[in-house]
RNA sequence: GGGCUCGUAGAUCAGUGGUAGAUCGCUUCCUUCGCAAGGAAGAGGCCCUGGGUUCAAAUCCCAGCGAGUCCA
């Protein structure tokens, strides 16, 4: 029994004649108007009724239905909120896609420290579920992309301060909830008698309430949440998770209805994927060659229809309820399966094309990291889908139809995207299949099955799905055995990643602390001020001093701290860095300074003038890239410094020299523009309102109004300190462009003075070059290519003669006999390549060679005829021995050698006695 | 962010410390009316870069650069 019987009662409940009930089936707590329900009214315990059979007033599209929630809601005083990017990594850093509306308000508006766009508010957002994926196509109503309609109140208990939280008083709580949601359902025409209302408390991130559950023709339609309690060790709610809650002061109506469902009852056809998306079904099916007979149509709506009664919840129930199903129809299940499995497929690829649209529309870069992996996973998936069932439209094609249905403005760069991945993972493939057919049939020869070992580094190493090994190497008459705990295996390999040590130490002495006063942003260009210290902490390195108020810069958002001085009567201080700690300003000092005392604070003003020039660069190379590149071009990490700064960016391919130039020369032109650059503090809804979440390319700040930094178009939320026209910047200089990952390249750049240094530091290499070839700067890669060539004609010259150098001396060494065969024991101080030349050069003479030289340490080179009787690598390692080292090789070709020169003559001197010894071994 | 794999001829790849290879492609010649093909000969390599270990490094170790891949 929930803990939180009492929250249900609600008085609309009661007023409505609405009555309490357990499911007899599964003991559900419900509550309904219908006096002669007994279950629950939710599968498994009920079957779907709408299939077939319509639940609403008239049949909807997607668009229309989305429109009818959001003008009920309009008329019902909400605001009609435009939906987030897909992507919650922009605004939070806990999650990487949206996963539902309440995950756009978290966690900032949530706890309250941040108002929210509207209140009360109604929005779709489209959410992106990835744990799905294995089910989309096939239970018949799961689907990775999709838009939860819903509508927000966001209130806090009277009895709290009302300036205390963002927002303040109740908006609207439960009772209203359901009543909406009551009279939603009542304007698409549902009887209201068939709407059961489940209990079912809700308990997530840290956070819980009670909530409901609608139920509708056997499927849930709504979740009306009432996220009112917070995890609290001493709270007086125990709940399903074990966990203890207590009461929160401010408490959220967090509602979501699920679109694609909606739309789905509403014309009740067997899937949910016919209903949302009819036309690319239909043209995927005709493009894949995809007929069904009448009879098989039919076979297949009566089992999909089948399917839906069932209680499928995940793609494996799906298998075992298949010969259920076929039984259910009347054919064998193999049959059922050849005709269902493209269909399923089919499903599967609208809906990854909605989900890619999503990803990519949002300006996600497939990447091998965070969302840009999630993107290329489905991608891939998704090219695997249309090859196995026969689609040979291009995927930039199929994804381009949801992006033109869903409205998108950067419709040709998705397609650019698409079209390269869909290449590298061709390529991918290739160099797999190579790679498997190779090992297949090594392992086909020796008539070995190929090992786990090979599979799973096939496929964590470059990335070949064990069943595509297993087709290849099939063919290839190889056996592979796939052990059912394949991907738990590969899990294994990576080692548990160490969970990040929280560095964020708690100061208490600054706790106790003001907020310091910063005066950097009042004005960014003086570089003096006065104040009084109103503290001195010692620490393990020197002191950190706390003023009343401060110019000095805290490192912060890439940009590096500022250094200079503070002068009190007592003397100087030189701050050497500066952090800032929970609003206090901590100045980093050597000595000690006099607690109380009134200082002068210089600012190092070269040092200052320098990181703002490079940080105002960083924001124009940015939006430069955005130009040049795309309107996906994000920032993945900046960090700025004196003599360079450098800008992450996230793109889906190398950026070519030309583009570099482009970007430097748009950077410049802006700086020579002279345009002023700007501050200003809106509210945060309105500056998102007006910029979009674009704003935040270096974090996500905190608080009701955030400081925003124009640059010519470029608006940024940011905190930094910057020159006041572009101007002032004089020249930006990129360095370099490098990939630091799949999908992020690095700009490195140089600001005004720096970037003349920048220059001059790659001229002068360029004039070295020039003056080393004795040529002109010009002339340099011509002329650098020449030598280059010629350098290595040269070699082979040189190889060449060696060759005939060897066997011109071949003849100049002292001839001994060793039983019948002549051996030519000679010194020669040349290198190895000379030495191994003659020795080969009196091989073909039939002779044993020994040459010994000097020329670098002491080195031999053995060489011993077809048929003669003595092992080099033996003679080798004797001689090699005698001057301090080692050697050895094959039985009739060695090499060795030791430092000892000068024992090098006596070594060979006894070469004839080693010989004899060694053929009488 | 972490793990793993790979950088050798124009391409694809062998090469477990001891004389740099194969296949395709390329050039020339032969055969042919011509093409495909076949035969013969040949050209083509800073073995990614830099350090280290060693008598000796394409090979082992470290760092860098470049590429691929899996996971969070």
């Amino acid at each position: 029994m929930s803990t939180l019987e009492s929250e249900y009662r609600l008085d609309y409940f009661e007023e409505n004649d609405f009555s309490r009930r357990e499911c007899p089936s599964c003991g559900a707590q419900f509550w309904t108007r219908d006096p002669d329900q007994e279950l629950c009214g939710e599968p498994p315990c009920v079957d779907y009724s709408f299939i077939d059979n319509p639940g609403f007033n008239g049949e909807y599209t997607l668009e229309e239905m989305r429109e009818n929630f959001l003008s009920f809601f309009e008329d019902q005083d909400h605001e009609r909120i435009e939906p987030y990017p897909v992507a919650a990594n922009r605004w939070r850093d806990d999650v990487l896609l949206t996963q539902a509306s309440i995950y756009d308000f978290q966690p900032l508006v949530t706890s309250g420290k941040t108002p929210p766009p509207a209140n009360p508010l109604t929005i779709s957002q489209p959410c992106i579920r990835m744990q799905d994926i294995d089910n989309v196509g096939k239970t018949g109503r799961h689907t990775m992309a999709f838009e939860m309609m819903a509508h927000h109140a966001f209130n806090t208990r009277e009895d709290v301060g009302e300036n205390e939280y963002a927002y303040h008083g109740e908006v609207y709580w439960k009772d209203q909830t359901v009543e909406y949601c009551d009279e939603f359902f009542t304007s698409m025409g549902a009887d209201p008698n068939e709407i059961t209302y489940i209990e079912d408390p809700w308990v997530g991130g840290g956070n819980a309430g009670p909530a409901i559950e609608v139920i509708y023709r056997g499927v849930e339609l709504a979740t009306l949440v009432f996220m009112s309690m917070e995890q609290d060790p001493e709270g007086e709610y125990e709940l399903k998770d074990g966990n203890r809650y207590s009461k929160m002061d401010t408490y959220i109506v967090d509602t979501g209805y699920g679109l694609e469902r909606w739309a789905w009852v509403s014309q009740g056809t067997p899937t949910v994927y016919e209903a949302i998306y009819p036309e690319m079904i239909e043209f995927l099916t005709t493009n894949a060659g995809i007929e069904h007979s009448s009879d098989e149509a039919d076979l297949l709506h009566a089992a999909s229809k089948l399917a839906g009664h069932m209680d499928i919840d995940e793609a494996e129930d799906m298998e075992s309820a298949r010969g259920e199903i076929a039984e259910g129809v009347g054919v064998p299940v193999e049959r059922l399966e050849e005709l269902m499995e493209p269909m399923e497929a089919v499903y599967a690829i609208a809906d990854h094309c909605r989900t890619l649209a999503y990803m990519l529309g949002d300006g996600i870069v497939p990447s091998n990291v965070a969302t840009g992996y999630l993107a290329r996973m489905v991608l891939r998936r998704t090219k695997r889908l249309c090859d196995t069932v026969g689609v040979d439209a291009p995927l930039d094609e199929l994804v381009d139809m949801q992006a033109e249905r869903l409205g998108y403005e950067n419709r040709d760069t998705i397609r650019d995207i698409i079209r390269t991945e869909v290449e590298k993972y061709r390529e991918t493939l290739e160099r797999g299949g190579r790679r498997v057919e190779a090992l297949a049939e090594e392992y086909a020869e020796r008539g070995e099955p190929i090992p786990t070992e090979e599979l799973i580094e096939l496929y964590d190493s470059h990335g070949i799905q064990p069943d595509m090994v297993e087709e290849i190497a099939t063919e290839a008459g190889a056996v592979v055995k796939i052990p059912d705990d394949f991907y738990s295996q590969v899990a294994g390999r990576h080692d548990a990643g160490e969970a990040m040590a929280d560095t964020e130490e708690r100061d208490e002495r600054v706790a106790g602390l003001p907020e310091t006063e910063k005066l950097y942003y009042d004005d960014q260009n003086r570089m003096e001020f006065e104040a009084v210290i109103l503290d001195v902490i010692e620490r393990a390195e020197g002191y950190d001093i706390v003023l009343d108020q401060t110019m000095f810069y805290p490192e912060g958002g890439g940009q590096p701290a500022d250094h200079g001085t503070l002068t009190t009567d007592d003397g100087s201080f030189d701050i050497s860095d500066v952090q800032e700690r929970e609003g206090a300003i901590l100045h980093r000092v050597e000595s000690e300074p006099e607690k109380g005392a009134f200082v002068r604070g210089r600012i190092d003003a070269e040092r200052r003038t320098r990181l703002m020039a490079h940080h105002t660069a960083t924001h124009i190379v940015g939006h430069a890239a955005r130009a040049v590149l795309g309107e996906h071009i994000r920032q993945a990490g900046a960090q700025k410094g004196t003599e360079r700064a450098r800008l992450d960016v996230r793109h889906y391919e190398r950026i070519s020299r030309k583009q570099v130039k482009k970007i430097e020369q748009i950077a410049n032109r802006i700086v020579r523009d002279n345009v002023s650059v700007s501050e200003e503090w809106p509210h945060r809804n309105d500056a998102e309102a007006e910029h979009g979440f674009g704003l935040y390319q270096g974090g996500i700040p905190p608080g009701e109004r955030i400081r925003l930094i124009h640059v010519a178009a470029d608006v940024q939320a940011c905190g930094g300190t910057h020159v006041s026209r572009t101007g002032e910047i004089g020249t930006i200089k990129i360095r370099s462009a490098e990939r630091i990952q799949d999908g992020v390249e690095r700009l490195t750049f140089s600001a005004g003075a720096a970037a003349i240094s920048a220059t001059q530091e790659t001229e002068d290499a360029l004039y070295e070059a020039a003056s080393v070839l004795d040529v002109s700067p010009q002339e340099v890669p011509a002329t650098a290519e020449r030598f280059f060539e010629e350098w290595k004609a040269r070699g082979k010259e040189i190889e060449a003669l060696t060759e005939e150098l060897a066997t011109l001396r071949a003849g100049e060494g002292e001839e001994v006999d060793v039983e019948g065969t002549t051996a030519v024991i000679q010194r020669l101080d040349a290198d190895s390549d000379e030495l191994r030349a003659t020795a080969n050069a009196l091989v073909s003479e039939g002779k044993v060679a020994v040459i010994g030289s000097g020329a670098s340490g002491a080195q031999f080179v053995v060489a011993v005829p077809d048929g003669v009787r003595i092992n080099a690598g033996e003679v080798v390692g004797t001689l090699a021995s005698r001057v301090g080292g080692g050697g050895g090789g094959p039985p009739d070709f060695a090499q060795g050698g030791g430092p000892d020169a000068e024992k090098l003559d006596e070594a060979l001197d006894s070469a004839p006695d080693v010989l004899k010894q060694v053929l009488d071994a």
